[in-house]
DNA sequence: CCTTGACTTGGAGTGACTCCAGCCGATTAC
DNA sequence: GTAATCGGCTGGAGTCACTCCAAGTCAAGG
């Protein structure tokens, strides 16, 4: 697989791939003779679990953090099952910050439908 | 109120209540004779929006035109509505993608638990 | 009067991209 | 066969939204 086509099967683009390769996020990826990057399945994987982990605000140091981790054996194992499900946790989080907003939003958009509400009319 | 104070109010920091008063997506606060902002209450509502919005994500730029309807009359609440009622659709949108992250972190963590699973043992 | 502490400004630094110039190699078009 | 086009490469600049800091002002407490 090429960038372009790693960068429509897993959601991130072809920059940021690059990107977070230099960064050390990702493993190196494989060249072919005139060095363009090739994808493997698991290279895909990797990549997909790492846009949903941006995708929900993971921050790239707690990723690079997992990746350095990923590459040792599996006694690395409890640590990765401890971020993941820290990042779960943060997720819980987020939720209700949504739904707080949703809240706030609700009370905003009605206050247009009833603008001054007079006081005993 | 003085800027701690409204910062511990609205849940912005000082430094972000400054950065959003140069940027102009807020009024521009009342100063006390020694050139100290004085929030009222009013501020603190709009601030207090204001973080709900960011917390949610939504764009500065965003932020900054929903300011700058506000300054203008209710003729303007129509666009305003139609602002925030897109950012409860977008709030949606990041529920259900939390949802599906919550999905790949649960397949991710059972997986450590049944780290190989042989074929055909 | 001196210190402490909260505040002021302008400006530099950071994280996480995003875009671009300038180059290279492969494919297609004539 | 060679020109044009395409996709990818690198390094570096630009952007967004803060965040931190230096250097200075001001007010209150001891």
């Amino acid at each position: 697989m090429r960038i372009s086509e790693a960068a429509d099967a897993c959601g991130l683009s072809a920059d940021t791939i690059r990107y977070y390769e230099k960064s050390g996020m990702i493993p190196p990826i494989r060249r072919d003779a005139s060095g363009r990057r090739r994808f493997s399945a698991a290279d895909i994987d990797w990549l997909t679990l790492i846009y949903w982990l941006r995708e929900t605000g993971m921050p790239l140091r707690q990723m690079r953090r997992f990746f350095t981790l990923a590459q040792g054996g599996p006694e690395t194992i409890p640590e990765r099952r401890q971020i993941l499900t820290d990042h779960a946790s943060e997720l819980q989080r987020r939720r209700e910050n949504l739904d707080k907003c949703d809240a706030v939003l609700a009370i905003k958009i009605a206050s247009y439908d009833q603008p001054k509400p007079k006081v005993t009319p």
